[in-house]
Formats: C-alpha cells, sequence, structure tokens
DNA sequence: CATAGTATCTTGTAAAACTAGGTGTTTTTT
DNA sequence: AAAAAACACCTAGTTTTACAAGATACTATG
C-alpha cells in the first residue's frame, strides 16, 4: 500500500471529469432562484469539489442562453457592478429533467458496477 | 408541460457527460477481473446508458497504460481473433481509489443541491 | 493610493470523445 | 459455397470545451 499517487493524472482526470457534469450542476443550481455568473462560481466552490474558473462558466452560461434554456437579465445594483441574472426557461427545466433521469441511471449502474466484486 | 426537447443539446451533453466518467468506469471494471477492450464495450454498452465506440476505447487504453494504472497482454485462443487483456495494477488500484473518493464526495455534493429546493 | 475583492468578458491552448475509416478472422445467414 | 454479420484490433482528423491568462471596471479596506 501508500502506492505513489501521480498527482498529475489525478488533477486531469478531475478537470475532465467536471465537462457535461457542469451544465448539469449549473441548471440544477439555477432551479431554486436566478444567480450571476460570480455567484455561481462559489456557490459551485463552496458545495462541491469543483474548483471552476470565470473563464469556464461566462462561455458556458452563453451556451446555455444560446440554447434557451436559460435567459439573462442585467440587474443594475444600488452599489457595485451590474450584475447578469441568470434565469432558468420552461425549456432549460424540461432539459434538466431529461439530464436528471440520465444521470440517476447511470449513477445506478455505476453502483451495480461498484457492488459488483 | 410537454416542452419540446432539443434532442441536438441533450446528445452532446451526454456525449460531454462521458468524459472522465468513462476512465473511472473502465477502472472500475477491471476491477473485478482483466478484460479485453472489445468485451469492455460490449459490458459498458449492456450495464449502462454509454454507448461508447471502439474509437474511444482504444485510445484510453492506451493512455491508461501509458499512465501504467494498467498493463497489457495478449491471449492466442484456441478459437477467434487474439485478444489483448487490460489489467489493473497496483498503482491502478491506487489511483480509483482517489478517483471513487472524488466521485462520491462530488455526488454527495449533488444530492445535497438536488435537495434544497 | 494601493491592494484585494467583486463582476463581467475574450483569446488561445490542450485534451479527449467521436466519426469514419482500415485490417483481418470467425461465425451465421442466405 | 458465397455473403453478411459479428468479433477484435487500430489510427487520423474533427469538434468540443475547460482552463490559463489576460482585459476591463467598480468598491471597500488598510
Amino acid at each position: 500500500m501508500n502506492e505513489e499517487i501521480n498527482l498529475y493524472f489525478i488533477t486531469k482526470w478531475k478537470s475532465q471529469f467536471k465537462k457535461g457534469l457542469l451544465e448539469y450542476i449549473i441548471l440544477l443550481l439555477l432551479r431554486s432562484r436566478p444567480c450571476y455568473g460570480y455567484e455561481l462560481i462559489s456557490e459551485m466552490n463552496q458545495f462541491t469539489s469543483l474548483e471552476i474558473a470565470e473563464g469556464t462558466i461566462y462561455p458556458l452560461l452563453n451556451r446555455l442562453k444560446k440554447e434557451k434554456l436559460v435567459t439573462s437579465e442585467w440587474a443594475e445594483m444600488d452599489t457595485g457592478i451590474p450584475r447578469k441574472y441568470y434565469k432558468l426557461t420552461e425549456e432549460g427545466t424540461a432539459h434538466l429533467m431529461v439530464m436528471r433521469e440520465y444521470v440517476d441511471a447511470l449513477n445506478l449502474s455505476i453502483e451495480r458496477i461498484k457492488e459488483s466484486v
């Protein structure tokens, strides 16, 4: 035991692992209420082990907007920098349902594989 | 309800979703016994909703081999085409443990997000 | 007044899943 | 017996996307 772990491999894999999951989690977070980009980053960093960067989330949100899964609206603040709030559309909610079923089914499959020693 | 689902988006997302997860599942599958590539594909297609192609798994297995997480060995068959069996190394097992903890922690986080209406 | 934090965005790069092929053998179908 | 399908491996090129590294601009703290 105490094998040497190739941290480069793990880091690369963790980064890899986010792909796809990110969109899913963003939509899940938006389900409860509209959020702005910077807020989503800090929520993500706080609640999950996925440390995502700004260069990741803004293009992603734009993709979701182009697909009409979210809408965005600028909110002028009394003080501070204006925020762009993203809100789930009905289409987004419907897509999230499909994605959720897919993820849940996959998790079940993985559980089954894990248990089948 | 009965929103129109953008199948193009879902298809792209599903494909996206595999990234990273694939390596994890391959290693999980190899944990129980050595397998050959074609076998891993059919196991995958049978047990999960991830339909992976041959052009995906062979480069992936070579990557895992280069990282020394698996070894490979040709097996001459009494009948049929020779198979290249892949086997998890001790290093691979150790890496799988790290990956497993990461995936489990992430799943917990997602559960928490899902429950926080 | 400089620094750290808030908030948005863009460009270029690297990684990897997939498409679309290729090779050759064995089994099944017609 | 010939054709088709399945088995089993592989590679080159395309596309997608997370990230690094930057730009911009406002606010609060020391």
